[in-house]
DNA sequence: TGTACATCAGTGAACGCGCGTTCACTGATGTAC
DNA sequence: TGTACATCAGTGAACGCGCGTTCACTGATGTAC
């Protein structure tokens, strides 16, 4: 009894995990390239789009680097992707008010998270990349700002979208800054100070 | 008469030119070493770190590759030293005040600028790469936010402070997504409207 | 000041490694009957 | 529903290229006498 139900504990989980080197149902294989794009959104974002290799981005989604080429044309048509990957991500959160999003975005645990803020952790290679990618942090950034753009204190639309694009700038800036400096005093303040700066 | 004085100018065009496979004086040697690190701090902000070679900076400072090895012990230490040259350069611009500071450093001259400021050019990379280079950038950052509290209005000195650290951030942070943003009217956008914010 | 020689900055060929990319192959998928 | 077969997602070895780095060599520098 104890025999049979190990073998067949044994078939549903060869069933169920080995991927061989067989082909995969058409599901099976969005789901793939899913994983390969949140492996990807978050590696770049933790080591640049020069530390991390196709093979390390297919390993971290379970898949060994042959694939790769089934799912995307070129490893700059993965960058172009995962940001829109990572861009996504980032309209999903939301918040109150500026101050609000400020108090989350100039955290202590964003600044030391791995896959932090797109545009502070590759806005600087991005800047230097295709069309694509740029296009990418691009129309994101006109959203993000939209929405700040809706939360922002102000009687005119002019007064609220100033106050959005130079809320998001100094933002983006801060979160840099407190990632590039090495001195975890002056770190925080930096945080701090931001914080302070966009609050009510 | 005329092939005398052409032999001569061939002469001395050939001593002053022709480094051949020859040691070097050290007065020489020093100069070369300012124009590597010239050349690596204009390369490296222009294509970022992983986007230039040891051989192209070299060849940038009129030298070959070989001769790499003999001034810096790795390219990361090069890397690390032409921080130092950009940061001491950024260091040379005054202005008298924030708002004019500002005008400068929001400029599209400096945001199409090929050696643009290293924390918006090169900030995300640093984030992520040696102590000593993030060390340099940390020095570099203490310095331009001391000039700026000197320039910034307010009656304290905490006031002063929190003013030059949050316009540094601002500034930053805006040049940065200037230079991110495939999209010309969004790009001036973004550094007019952090340069009204600093003004004045 | 002139001569002999050790030093060492710069040269350019070479090395080894890891990267992005390709490809012959495997075998489950999914379709036609 | 069952069977036969074409398709094609994934595998893993292999390729070629360019990078950082090394090294034997060259010959001007700079020093000792």
């Amino acid at each position: 009894m104890m025999n049979v139900m190990f073998a067949i504990m044994m078939i549903i989980m060869y069933m169920s995990s080995h991927g061989g080197s067989m082909k995969v149902s058409k599901v099976k294989m969005a789901e793939n390239r899913a994983l390969i794009l949140n492996a990807a959104a978050r590696l770049f974002r933790e080591r640049g789009f020069d530390g991390v290799t196709v093979s390390e981005v297919m390993s971290a989604a379970g898949l060994t680097h042959g694939a790769f080429y089934g799912h995307f044309e070129s490893k700059e048509d993965l960058i172009a992707c995962a940001l829109e990957t990572a861009v996504h991500d980032m309209a999903a959160h939301t918040a109150d008010s500026i101050g609000a999003y400020a108090s989350d975005y100039l955290s202590k645990e964003h600044r030391d998270a791995a896959a932090g803020c797109a545009y502070a952790t590759l806005g600087s290679e991005v800047a230097r990349s295709t069309p694509e990618a740029r296009g990418v942090l691009t129309d994101g950034l006109k959203k993000l700002i939209a929405t700040l753009e809706e939360k922002a204190p102000g009687r005119s639309a002019e007064a609220r979208r100033q106050k959005a694009v130079t809320a998001w700038a100094t933002m983006v800036g801060a979160l840099l800054l407190s990632r590039v400096v090495d001195d975890e005093a002056l770190s925080s303040e930096i945080l701090e100070r931001a914080k302070q700066d966009l609050a009510g």
